[in-house]
DNA sequence: ACCGGGATGTTCT
DNA sequence: GAACATCCCGGTG
């Protein structure tokens, strides 16, 4: 089971956010298929965290490409992304959906308010729940699986239907068409109609 | 199904 | 002191 290479991520986020889909995200029994992605763009981007520079916070984005960025959003809820481009840029994309794939007991036991499988990784902060992703996940290494982390080239192949559209939960840069997931799948964060 | 509000704490103005 | 890359629950139709 080979993780993507470092090379996959070190490229424009709005390149890499389509190209996760169907990939596996693998953190330790527990697995998801990823359907659904956006692509939060750095300096130029109003709405990314890396918008006005470094912080403690968003330090991973700022570092090298491939490792997992973790954030802690509206006080109670843990975000991913995954850090693209070039070293320094902040660039990333945020993973907002799987489909469950493996650990499904333990997701269960981590997302007691889920009532369907569906819900169990749909969204953002769903997702980190059940897979039980934190603090102490930021700066993970996706490509040689330090930190517990990985995403791994192990799922169906390239989805046939993919619907590009704009971003959820923000206030500026609304109209970007920087998000991404796969036609069908339930475990999309939003459905919109 | 759809909407509104509360929970909760870090970050930056 | 406001904003926030969200989720859940309880209301109503």
């Amino acid at each position: 089971m080979p993780p993507l290479p470092r090379e996959f991520y070190r490229r424009d986020p709005r390149e890499v956010a389509p190209a996760l889909l169907h990939q596996v995200l693998v953190a330790g029994p527990c697995a998801g298929l990823i359907v659904e992605t956006e692509a939060y763009c750095g300096s130029g981007d109003p709405a990314s965290h890396a918008f006005r520079g470094p912080t403690r916070r968003n330090a991973t984005m700022f570092g090298p490409p491939g490792h997992l960025y973790v954030y802690f959003s509206y006080g109670m809820h843990w975000c991913a992304n995954a850090v693209c481009g070039e070293e320094g840029e902040g660039v990333a994309v945020l993973l907002r959906g799987l489909r469950p794939l493996a650990g499904l007991e333990q997701m269960w036991a981590r997302r007691p308010a889920a009532r369907r499988e569906r819900d169990l990784c749909a969204g953002p902060a769903r997702l980190c729940q059940a897979l039980g992703l934190d603090r102490a996940h930021d700066g993970a290494d996706l490509v040689t699986g330090a930190g517990g982390v990985t995403i791994v080239d192990e799922g169906p192949g390239p989805p046939a239907d993919v619907v590009c559209t704009t971003r959820v939960g923000i206030s500026v840069a609304v109209d970007e068409p920087w998000r991404w997931y796969v036609a069908g799948e339930s475990a999309v964060s939003s459905r919109r109609r």
